[in-house]
DNA sequence: CCTTGCCGGCCCTTTACCTCA
DNA sequence: GATGAGGTAAAGGGCCGGCAA
């Protein structure tokens, strides 16, 4: 482990070239017509590697040098070694790193006249500074990229959550329609066999019953009253037809389909099929035809109420 | 005014090195 | 001491805009 000794560091940062070709390396960083004060036995050299963009130099430089090797030059091994330097890396002290840090809260770009005053009072090439900043840059769209991800995954999870708690509460209610509606298909029941029991001595019931006659089954007296009359033959083409609309209407099929249907196919519709008298019941007048869909089984979505499947809502959204 | 070549800077990706657990 | 992961300095390539010829 090497010792994070920071002046210790700095020295070796600013420490001056001590060969030729760290001096090579120094000058190739070089990309400014200011470069940090070399040995004064070095001034003037850096015409030779005075490229603007140190890349460039590199390329140009390298591509020097391979031509020499290729041509067996006789400085061969001082250019392989050169060539196959390995590169060091030097970090940052702490004191330049936080300088820089500072500079780049002011202004995350570099112009030309920044660079070189950072280079001057941080003691580093021009080009560091640039590259220092390019990179800094990157780091910090980095963690902004981070930080919206958080945001929108934050954002993603709290809709998540409030769509999870509105399905719950839909399928509650669904479970509570469903229930309501057994309930009232048993009551409806027992009315009827009651009514078939009595409809020989009483009309259509007593007062009572007509008050205890669910909503539904009031709207779609209102909807069918002009034709009940008709209507109640299907039912009971043998008994005498109820004196009174009301009662009368609380038996008919709302399938009008019904109404010139021969008696016999009437009746044995009838026998046995409970269902079409409950279907009768539950056809209230704002619902779409839930028969159709619904009361074949009682599988139905009973609470959806004619809106979309609310699974499909959600890919909707999540489709966006 | 348009074209062309050069230069410098930036972005993105990759490489090489450093540090730490 | 070896090692892998993560951080970071720097290189390399591509692209673009400014500028002078």
């Amino acid at each position: 482990m090497e010792g994070g000794n920071i002046s210790n560091v700095l020295f070796q940062n600013d420490r001056l070239p001590c060969s030729s070709h760290e001096v090579l390396d120094s000058l190739w960083m070089t990309d400014s017509p200011i470069p940090p004060p070399p040995p004064a036995a070095f001034h003037g050299s850096t015409s030779v590697v005075n490229f603007s963009d140190g890349r460039r130099k590199n390329a140009r430089e390298k591509a020097l040098y391979t031509q020499l090797e290729q041509e067996g030059d006789e400085n061969e091994a001082y250019y392989d070694n050169y060539l196959h330097q390995p590169e060091k890396k030097r970090r940052l002290t702490a004191e330049q790193v936080h300088f820089l840090e500072q500079s780049f809260e002011v202004e995350n770009k570099l112009e030309p006249e920044r660079k070189i005053q950072l280079a001057k009072e941080l003691a580093l090439q021009p080009r560091q500074v640039a590259i220092w900043f390019q990179n800094r840059r990157a780091r910090y769209k980095t963690k902004q990229l981070e930080k919206d991800y958080g945001g929108l995954k934050s954002s993603y999870d709290k809709l998540k959550a409030d769509y999870d708690t509105l399905f719950k509460e839909n399928e509650s209610l669904k479970n509570e329609v469903h229930l309501l509606t057994e309930k009232l298909l048993l009551r409806e029941k027992g009315k009827t066999n009651a009514a078939e029991g009595q409809k020989d001595i009483s009309v259509c019931g007593s007062p009572e019953e007509v008050a205890e006659m669910p909503v539904a089954a009031f709207s779609s007296i209102k909807q069918e009253d002009a034709s009940s009359s008709v209507k109640s033959d299907v039912f009971d083409s043998e008994s005498p037809h109820c004196a009174d609309a009301n009662n009368s209407s609380i038996l008919v099929p709302d399938d009008s389909s019904h109404v010139f249907e021969p008696e016999f196919s009437d009746l044995s519709q009838d026998d046995g099929d409970d269902d079409s008298l409950s279907k009768s019941f539950l056809q209230p007048p704002f619902f779409p035809k839930l028969e159709d869909e619904c009361y074949n089984g009682l599988s139905c979505n009973a609470g959806n109420l004619g809106f979309p499947n609310i699974e499909d809502q959600s890919n909707w959204f999540w489709a966006y």
